[in-house]
DNA sequence: TGATATATCTCGAGT
DNA sequence: ACTCGAGGTATATCA
C-alpha cells in the first residue's frame, strides 16, 4: 500500500466524464492496483477512484511532479496531474484476514423460518425462497387453518418491500394450489409510510427483534 | 488527515454487528472526525468504518498501543484495538472545492428534451419537470395525433421507474386536461424484469444512447 | 457471463 | 429530522 499526500487535480472519463480542481488531497494506492483520491472528509466515499483490475503508469520526475494515468480493461481512464508531493510512503501489509458479519438479512430470514411461532401457533412451513417469475418469495407459511401466507423480510421495512410483496401477491394469487394467500411483512424495523401502505393493502405487519430470536434460538445466550 | 498503518483488531457494533481479527492495516481519521479502515485490496470499500459526526477518544501508550473507541449520535460504536503502530502522520489537507459530474440523469433528461423526435415524429414538448403532488414527471408530451404522453427517464432503468412512472399515470389520468394520458419509460439500459413489469401496465420501453443524443446535439462532435 | 437482491449502502437535496 | 432519489453505486449469489 502507497500513502500519497499530493496538491493535484483530477481528471475521470469513463462512465461520465468528472474532474476535480487542483487541491491537496490523499492517493492511496492498494497492491491489488486500485487507486482511490480521498479529500479529508467522507469516511467512506473517495472522491474519485479506479476499481482493479486496472493499471497504473506514472510519468513524474525526481520530485514526484508528473502525471499518472490508470486505465481499465474497460477503457476507463483517471488522469492525476501531480503539482506537489508533501508525503510519500510504502507499506507492506499482507492478506487480511477479512470481515465476519452479523445481523444480516439473511441470517434474520433463517432465524425466522427456524421460529415459525413467531407469526403464530402452529404454523407450517413450505418453504424458503420460494420462487417465482419475478423473484423468489423469502418465505411461504400456512397457518393454522391450513391458508398460506407469504412473507417478506427486510432489515429495515420501507415502501419498496410493501411494494415487492405485493407484486409477490397478485401474482402467487392467481395460482390456484395457492389462492387465496395473504401476506406478512416484517421486519426489525417498518417506517409509518410502509406500514400505512402495507395495512391499506390488507398486509400484516410484524416488527421483529433480531436479538430475541437469536435468544431464542439459544437459550443458554439468555444468561447472558 | 492522519494516517496510521497498525498491527490492529477492529469491532463494530451498531446496525450490524462485525469483527475483524487482528492484521495490518491503514487507519484513516479524518478532519471532520470520520475512521476508516482499509486492507490492501478493495478500492472503494473500508472494511470497517465510522461516518461524521462521531468522536474519537485513543487510550494509547507512548508507542500508539492501546484502544481507540469511536462513536456517533445513534450509539453506534467502533472499537479497534492496536497492537502495534508501523507509521503514523498527520496532513493539512484544507477544503476540497469538489467534485464536477458530467453525464449524470438530469443531463439526459436536457438532451432528451431537446430530441423529441427520438419518441417519434411530429411530437411536442408539453413540459420538463411536469409538477405533479407526488414529485414532478421528468417529461410530457403529445404525440402526432395530440394525446399526451409521461416519460420518466433513468440511467439504468429498474423495476423502481417502473413503479414510480404507474404513480405518476395513475394520477395525471385523474386530471380531465390530461387523460388518457399514457407512459414511456426511457433509459440507457433497462432490466428485463423492469421491462417485463412496464410491457404489463401498457408502458413503452424505450432505450436511448447518451452518446448519440450528444452527437445530434452537436454534430460537430461526430467528425471524431 | 448475465441477472438479481442486498448494503452498516453513501450522499445530497428537498420538505 | 425524515424522506426520496441517484450512484462511475459496489458486491455477492445464483442461473
Amino acid at each position: 500500500m502507497r500513502l500519497v499526500i499530493a496538491t493535484c487535480s483530477v481528471d475521470y472519463a469513463g462512465r461520465l466524464s468528472a474532474h476535480l480542481p487542483q487541491a491537496t488531497r490523499l492517493l492511496l494506492v492498494k497492491s491489488d492496483g486500485s487507486v482511490s483520491i480521498h479529500a479529508d472528509d467522507r469516511a467512506y466515499k473517495p472522491l474519485n477512484w479506479m476499481s482493479p483490475p486496472c493499471t497504473l503508469s506514472t510519468e513524474t520526475d525526481d520530485t514526484g511532479v508528473g502525471t499518472w494515468t490508470v486505465i481499465n480493461k474497460a477503457g476507463e481512464k483517471l488522469i492525476i496531474t501531480i503539482d506537489e508531493v508533501h508525503h510519500d510512503s510504502s507499506h507492506e501489509l499482507g492478506v487480511d484476514p477479512g470481515l465476519v458479519k452479523d445481523g444480516v438479512e439473511a441470517h434474520l430470514q433463517e432465524l425466522l423460518a427456524l421460529h415459525i411461532d413467531t407469526f403464530g401457533a402452529n404454523w407450517s412451513l413450505v418453504r424458503r425462497e420460494y420462487p417465482t417469475p419475478i423473484g423468489p418469495v423469502d418465505i411461504v407459511l400456512r397457518d393454522e387453518a391450513g391458508a398460506h401466507v407469504a412473507v417478506e423480510i427486510k432489515r429495515r421495512g420501507d415502501i419498496d418491500g410493501v411494494e415487492q410483496l405485493t407484486r409477490y401477491l397478485e401474482l402467487l394469487n392467481r395460482d390456484p394450489l395457492l389462492s387465496p394467500i395473504r401476506g406478512i411483512f416484517a421486519a426489525q424495523e417498518i417506517k409509518p409510510q410502509a406500514r400505512t401502505l402495507a395495512e391499506d393493502r390488507g398486509i400484516e405487519c410484524v416488527v421483529v427483534d433480531y436479538d430475541v430470536l437469536r435468544g431464542i434460538d439459544d437459550p443458554s445466550l439468555r444468561l447472558f
